[in-house]
DNA sequence: ACCTGAACACCGTTCAAGT
DNA sequence: ACCTGAACACCGTTCAAGT
């Protein structure tokens, strides 16, 4: 309004090219995953990562695609929780505990990856392949019939999915309630689980690990 | 604006009490199902449904409480696709066979009901807690101690979930592209897994419910 | 009791204008 | 090349007004 209003000097960044590089898909990836960390996902939006890092929302626009880019760029960063370094140092079943037990415990903290991971195209993500690899090498090395590698590790990442997904639950909604007689059975099986003082979904991930694990290593003859 | 105006007696309905009930939670829920099946569930929102019903959207305000309760509607009506009614009258390994692959297909085609149906308390769901009864009791008949009949349900349930998501994604997200001769005992693994011609998901899923129910069922001596 | 219509408080995303 | 600011096309949800 005013050519001399000093107001024209200010702090506050004007559009344009800012003479230093502000943002990069590094440092938009790492606010969003403190976002995260201690706000949750539904605290990340585009608005919350661009006023975390002082820039209007359409500025991330020219550095990442989309939302689902961003998460991809999150998942990315979490993918250093998974421990898949066991399989050239020790007996197979061992690193697949490891490595599982790892994974849920990343994903459990991270639910909303899960159906973005669920259908990444591998050769996006360079620490996905990198596990891959590990994991599969680790099922060669004791000689698996090559056909039977792959269904092998997508089906324990299943479970891990899943079991992501049920730890994050909470822990009484298998309370039967006002319907209890009518579930006996059913009722029966809660209430002497829930005498043993674990968390059903802990219990379920150990039993079912253990099951997958001797289930997939035994010797098959059909 | 003009009181003797012909175009006041109109087809479309007026604010106020219809004269006959147009809407009730189970006309809301089978609308919503339609949607999903023939446009899917990025097409399921309020005012699709609203306008599938010829409704405002802040009428279906009067039946549901909210999005999240019409989706436990549509997960309801879904649930009628598990099979769990072998558990009486079949082994328990061919029972547990069927109700999975039931429950993984419907939830293939659901997959966004997959976080709702995680966090569900059973109380609210008449559907899911018979299922659960059916499945304890055909434990609970071959004498199962009954604290890890919980655990056993949950694992094969975070399986089935995990394998429902894996089976929405496209064929080729395992194919590792340039980075191929990187990871050469994945590739290898890959290319094996592709010559069977069977989809990875499939396999995985054979292989997984039959490592996973034989390790169950095996006896255990620890 | 149960509808309409306007409004609210968000979303992700696009794009012209600026430097 | 990379920012701002305005705008767009949605969302789910609330609520006063009406019958």
């Amino acid at each position: 309004v005013n050519s001399v209003n000093p107001m024209r000097q200010r702090a506050q960044p004007r559009a344009g090219r800012p003479t230093s590089g502000v943002l990069d898909r590094d440092a938009i990836a790492r606010t969003a995953l403190a976002i995260v960390d201690d706000r949750g996902y539904q605290s990340l939006t585009m608005a919350a990562v661009a006023s975390t890092l002082g820039v209007a929302p359409s500025a991330l626009y020219n550095h990442v695609t989309s939302k689902q880019d961003l998460l991809h760029l999150v998942q990315e960063l979490v993918m250093d929780g998974v421990d898949h370094s066991l399989f050239d140092s020790h007996p197979l079943d061992q690193a697949l505990r490891r490595w599982a037990t790892s994974y849920r415990d990343v994903f459990a903290e991270h639910i909303p990856l899960i159906p973005v991971i669920a259908v990444l195209p591998v050769a996006s993500s360079p620490r996905l392949l990198a596990m891959y690899e590990s994991v599969a090498a680790g099922f060669a090395r004791v000689g698996w019939e090559p056909e039977r590698i792959v269904p092998a590790i997508v089906a324990i990442e299943s479970f891990i999915f899943g079991s992501a997904l049920d730890a994050s639950a909470p822990d009484d909604i298998f309370e039967p309630g006002s319907e209890a007689e009518r579930v006996p059975n059913f009722k029966a099986a809660i209430d002497a689980q829930r005498s043993t003082g674990r968390r059903s979904a802990d219990a379920a991930f150990d039993a079912g690990l253990e099951a997958l694990v001797a289930g997939l290593l035994a010797e098959r003859t059909r």
